[in-house]
DNA sequence: TTTTAATTGATACTTACTATCAATACAACG
DNA sequence: CGTTGTATTGATAGTAAGTATCAATTAAAA
């Protein structure tokens, strides 16, 4: 029976295979992330690791977000999230009240901008989507 | 025979229909905008305008996003962007070359995401999308 | 014309980064 | 192992895109 590989070893052989360096900063970063299940800011793991400097801690949140271990997203107002990269292509949902962001996967998305081709001239490169909710929880809650 | 009203003439309505008051200033700013044809950013219209405070132009440019006049979108890398909303509900494509922002309009992309309640959990209130492209012209043109 | 609340703009502050560069440490090599 | 060289780090300062403050101004209703 193979034991599925931790995520944090993902992480560290993702930058590893990228031809980077394995330091002890980045270790904390990559545990930091994986300590927490939802979206976070570049702020929250800073605050979380005054052993890490600032700086380092955004070099590596933008490490991580090429290597496609984690993605970055906005809030509707462009407040910067970062979310862990759970499936290979996906979207995000985001709860404009609490802030929760769930990946979901959908082809159709993906198939209707194929077929765009009428509409937008030139050649499709990539595209963002995010889908804005009131999440479950947010909904049965009492103040809100 | 009458006269289409003038894009401005729509703009300063909206703010009018909005309650608030028309200044000099907001005319100013409403014609910088009408002057581009293509998207633009705040620093743009704030150092096309010195003769108004950068503060007014940034507090404007909110007014008009939330009047729907004009979209606020982002490139790839985040850097905000404005661009006039001339057609009901879009969405946008954006030139990942030349900046050259582009509205498109498709129902399909509206009827996929009703279509997403199996996959998203929560009531949807909105969403974002945009396309990156290498518009007609940056793929004809030699250096690039 | 008077009045008054909305608006303005100079300034300072905030957030989310990025650039610099001397000091440090990973990891490859012998 | 120890040496070496380059990648990485972090303190500091700077940038981009705004927002908060608040006294002075002004649109527009009365
Ligand atoms: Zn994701
Ligand atoms: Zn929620
Ligand atoms: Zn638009
Ligand atoms: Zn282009």
């Amino acid at each position: 029976m193979t034991t599925a590989p931790t995520p944090q070893l993902d992480a560290i052989i993702a930058l590893e295979d990228a031809g980077l360096r394995i330091t002890g900063q980045r270790r904390q970063v990559v545990a930091a992330i994986e300590r927490r299940d939802g979206g976070f800011t570049a702020e929250d793991i800073a605050m979380e690791l005054p052993g890490v400097g600032r700086a380092t801690v955004y070099r590596t949140l933008k490490l991580l977000v090429t290597a496609d271990v984690i993605c970055k997203l906005a809030l509707p107002d462009g407040t910067p999230m970062y979310s862990p990269s759970r499936v290979e292509h996906h979207h995000h949902s985001v709860c404009t009240t609490c802030g929760a962001i769930e990946e979901f996967r959908d082809t159709t998305v993906e198939r209707v901008l194929r077929s765009l081709t009428r509409e937008i001239e030139g050649e499709i490169v990539g595209h963002r989507m995010e889908v804005f909710i009131r999440c479950q929880t947010c909904l049965e809650s009492p103040g809100a």
